[in-house]
RNA sequence: GGACGCGUAGCUCAGCGGGAGAGCAUUCGCUUCACACGCGAAGGGUCGCAGGUUCAAUCCCUGCCGCGUCCACCA
């Protein structure tokens, strides 16, 4: 017999490690393959609630079809996580106290110190995927930097760089100054800032002056002779390395200014005013000072009018300690510089304006720093030539993206992708496969014995090379993983079996970091788009629908949601709230609510064991003959249906719900109710067949249930005799014909009486202990018939002293069964006025349908363009309508009559 | 500035052309022999606002209001 409770934390680490020990996470040999990739954790990681959803939709997926028969595989692993994890080292040694950092160690000895921290600390993450139950193929686990993804980095790099597509350049990238790298695009967030305009005057060279309009103190146009240009600009510091002064080609104001030269302050530079379209007329005094080594824009303004590049900061941010910066500021911090020049122009008398903004500033997304443009060279991927294939495949549908908006998200960005910065300066990751030579010459090659070779057929000779600094952007590994972790360049089983995948799950902040990319490579490299469906999962808030995150202290720990409730019910509430297209606000009592419900189904099954409903080995459920049987089976069959089609089509939530639905309300509420009577009735052979029909339904539902709750369907498997395990269990075969209409009608019937009839004894307020009779006047034979049938069920839910087909009796209260109408006798408990009410509301409510639907029905448009069904479907109400209402009236008269 | 999404019962959400639903919360009643993490019953909604299409609109279209997210940009 079953403890009354389910525990979780007793059954879990068990059976997993049953399942992981049996090799069932690993694929069968069955032709049809269902393949996913997890979404590599970081290395540094530890589980999130995130991940728990996103690895939670995973399992039910590689579950279900695992159980459908198919070579199910689910490829986990870890990303290496460049900078996160040099961060973490790095901060590591910080708290050493040894005062020993990065560069004292070395590159080599920092490496092998990340190693070691990998190797003690890098499991976590994958240890608590174990506590999700994730049936993941540990077996081909695979991280980033290892062996085989490595070689993969390199054969992609020489590849593309043979190809053009990987080349080396000089141009303006995100800076970030603390980490002292590059970084992509995608890396900086725009957060805005308290800031200000600093309005500056340039005095012009040579003596040129001009007429500029203003308002006199009358406020009349007029203008003033000025030997100066106004700029205004956000970033003061970067004046040191202003190379010009743009105007609109038709801003009359500066029209006879093009050409000329200002002197700019401080270092006396003389720098040309031009002409571009980029100045806005409209914008601060519409001249704009030009930079084109330290803002994205300039640098193009620059390059149109051939304006000096000059650079004035180091790879930290502060100002270079050598020219072209003037002495008094070299090494100086750049927001320190900032002040300084300030102070300068006020007092110098160049500082026209302040004015006080809001604008938006690039920040590094890990370091939290401002971004400084820098001018640098870096390794470059031709993005805009691998997204085209990459556009093309989701297109014509190759892949889908499921919800299909995401789509539009995925095209918006890749039809404007800019080249992907991949180089950064780190010292964790893949090195770059590049060599130089003494001249500057480079060799790409995916050894450095290649590399060597080729120098030698270039030089004629052998000559000393040196191996590029830097390592390559995290994401470009990731890129590659849904085939570089089957094996390839290698044409391996798996890359044959199980590439390309089936479904990526992941949530949208990553569709251009990961996904976007990982189709171009995959495209590109495999010639097949490396999934067939990306479901984009929703983002776990808290129960206000914040965000969660550490610095508010809203964050929901799935491990101590798992202490708490268990695994089953994380995961349950999870995949009912994944409803597509909405984000999950995820609060403690709902989670609760189905860690009730997985309670329940442990009780239910206590149940059975009570009353000996032991599988029959060979049972059909098809040959039972009782209505409740044939009933059942036809729910299970709807069931079955609506999970399997809702799984196939990742609609999670109706998988649950269907699920919560089938076993609470429908199993347990009315199927092991309306057993009762017979488990505990003397008809043997109608209690066989319940036996055998409840133990074989209990199957099911711990079948259909196991994707979404693996422990405790196990568990329960296990308990009732199961000699095989369940997560290896067939997934059902669909029979239509399981449905019975007629036991479906016969049952609905019972179930609206026995409602009808619990309602009145609430409502009046009889007492549980309080047996009356009842009975049916107006039956028809087949009302008759299935009133004796189901007797001792409606005596025993209805809590009635008889059943019986008859008239009213005095003092009883009637209530409208189908074309009959019931009377509960329960004299002693009416109280008339509140009688009188009740069949009043009931009339009234009558009388709304059939207003409402009458309207319709003589409505000539309605009759004459509605589809026929829907009209019938109306007449139908009527009747219904009528006639209830005419047994309530007659009821009320009768009433009315006897006070 | 561009794009996407959301406003339905107190809360969280489902429904998305033909009778307003669920869970939680609330109220009432239950030592009913699986379960109080339970059983039974009840109350509670002008389906954001305004137009339009339709025989019919919570559902489709347009506009507005409110909330959120992403992208781009603002010297």
């Amino acid at each position: 017999m079953l403890e009354k409770n389910f525990d979780p934390a007793a059954v879990e680490p068990r059976l997993y490690k049953m399942w992981e020990e049996s090799g069932v996470f690993s694929p069968s040999d069955a032709k049809d393959t269902f393949s996913i990739v997890i979404p590599p954790p970081n290395v540094t990681g530890s589980l999130h609630i995130g991940h728990a959803l996103n690895n939670t939709l995973q399992d039910v997926l590689t579950r279900f079809e695992r159980m459908r028969g198919k070579a199910a595989l689910w490829l986990p692993g870890t990303d290496h996580a460049g900078i996160a994890t040099q961060m973490v080292v790095e901060r590591q040694l910080a708290a050493s106290g040894t005062n020993v950092g990065r560069r004292d160690m070395g590159r080599e000895a920092f490496v092998a110190k990340v190693w070691e921290w990998k190797k003690e600390s890098g499991g976590t993450i994958v240890q608590q995927l174990r506590r999700l139950g994730a049936s993941c193929d540990w077996s081909r686990e695979r991280f980033t930097l290892d062996d085989g993804l490595s070689a993969a980095v390199r054969k992609v790099f020489v590849t593309l760089h043979q190809q053009g597509l990987m080349y080396r350049d000089k141009r303006l990238v995100n800076w970030d100054p603390q980490f002292q790298t590059a970084i992509s695009d995608l890396e900086v967030e725009q957060k805005e800032v308290d800031g200000h305009y600093w309005h500056f005057a340039y005095p012009l060279a040579d003596g040129v002056t001009y007429d500029f309009p203003v308002k006199d103190e009358d406020g009349n146009d007029t203008t003033e002779t000025r030997d100066y240009i106004v700029v205004a600009t956000t970033r003061p510091e970067t004046m040191l390395g202003d190379s010009g002064v743009a105007v609109h080609p038709d801003d009359e104001r500066y029209k006879g200014l093009i050409g000329k030269f200002v002197i700019l302050p401080i270092t006396g530079r003389r720098i040309p005013i031009v002409a571009d379209e980029y100045a806005d007329p409209s914008k601060g005094s519409g001249a704009v000072k030009i930079t084109p080594a330290h803002d994205f824009n300039d640098f193009q303004v620059g390059k149109r009018h051939d304006l000096e590049q000059i650079n004035i900061l180091d790879t930290q941010a502060q100002l270079l300690a050598f020219d072209p910066v003037p002495a008094e500021y070299r090494g100086m911090d750049r927001f320190v510089a900032r002040q300084a020049i300030i102070a300068r122009a006020e007092e110098e008398g160049w500082l026209k304006q302040v004015e006080k903004t809001k604008h938006m500033v690039p920040h590094g997304d890990r370091s939290g720093v401002v971004i400084e443009p820098f001018l640098t060279d870096q390794w470059y991927v031709n993005a805009g030539e691998l997204a085209k294939e990459a556009i093309a495949a989701v297109e014509d549908g190759r892949t889908v993206f499921e919800p299909k908006n995401w789509e539009k998200t995925y095209f918006e960005w890749m039809r404007n992708i800019e080249p992907w910065c991949v180089s950064r300066q780190l010292w964790w990751g893949h090195r770059i496969p590049a060599w130089y030579a003494e001249d500057g010459f480079i060799f790409v090659a995916e050894t450095e014995a290649d590399a060597h070779k080729q120098a030698e057929i270039h030089y004629g000779k052998p000559v000393a090379l040196k191996q590029d600094e830097d390592v390559l952007d995290t994401w470009f590994s990731s890129a590659l993983w849904p085939f570089s972790t089957m094996g390839w360049p290698e044409n391996t089983e798996d890359l044959q079996r199980f590439y390309p995948t089936h479904t990526l799950i992941t949530g949208f902040d990553i569709i251009f970091f990961w996904v976007a990319r990982m189709m171009m490579m995959g495209l590109h490299f495999t010639g097949k788009a490396p999934f067939k469906r990306v479901f984009i999962n929703a983002l776990v808030r808290d129960d206000k629908g914040q965000k969660m995150s550490k610095s508010k202290g809203n964050v929901m720990d799935p491990l101590v949601l798992i202490d708490e409730f268990g695994a089953d019910a994380l995961r349950f509430t999870l995949t009912a709230m994944s409803g597509q297209g909405r984000d999950i606000k995820l609060a403690k009592p709902r989670i609760e609510g189905y860690r009730n419900f997985s309670t329940k189904l442990w009780n239910a099954t206590r149940f059975t064991q009570m009353n000996e409903c032991a599988r029959v080995e060979g049972f059909d459920p098809s040959t039972a003959k009782l209505t409740l049987s044939r009933w059942i089976r036809g729910e299970v069959q709807k069931t079955l249906a609506a999970v399997t089609e809702a799984l196939e089509a990742c609609a999670f939530d109706d998988a649950a719900n269907a699920l919560y639905k089938f076993i609470w309300n429908v199993f347990c509420d009315w199927y092991l109710e309306l057993a009762k009577p017979i488990l505990n009735g003397d008809d043997t052979t109608a209690k066989a067949e319940i036996r055998a029909m409840t133990a074989w339904v209990l199957d099911q539902a711990m079948i259909l249930l196991h994707p979404v709750m693996p422990f405790i369907t196990e568990e329960l498997w296990e308990k009732t005799g199961h000699i095989d395990m369940l997560i290896s269990h067939s997934w059902p075969k669909p029979d239509a014909k399981a449905i019975d209409a007629e036991a479906d009608e016969e049952i609905n019937w019972l179930i609206d009486l026995i409602g009808e009839i619990r309602s009145i004894r609430s409502e009046m307020n009889v007492p549980g202990s309080a047996r009356a009779p009842l009975s049916l006047s107006g039956a028809s034979e087949v009302t008759a018939k299935r009133l004796n049938t189901h007797e001792d069920l409606i005596l025993f839910l209805g809590r009635l002293s008889e059943v019986k087909v008859g008239e009213a009796v005095a003092g009883s209260v009637p209530f409208v069964a189908g074309e009959a109408t019931a009377h509960l006798a329960i004299a002693e408990f009416i109280d008339l006025k509140a009688e009188q009410a009740r069949l009043a509301k009931g009339i009234a409510d009558f009388d709304k349908t059939i207003d409402g639907v009458r309207r319709k029905l003589d409505n000539p448009e309605f009759v004459r363009k509605a589809p026929e069904e829907v009209i019938a479907e109306n007449r139908e109400r009527l009747e219904d309508a009528e006639n209830g209402k005419a047994k309530l009236s007659a009821a009320l008269e009768r009433l009315k009559a006897a006070s």
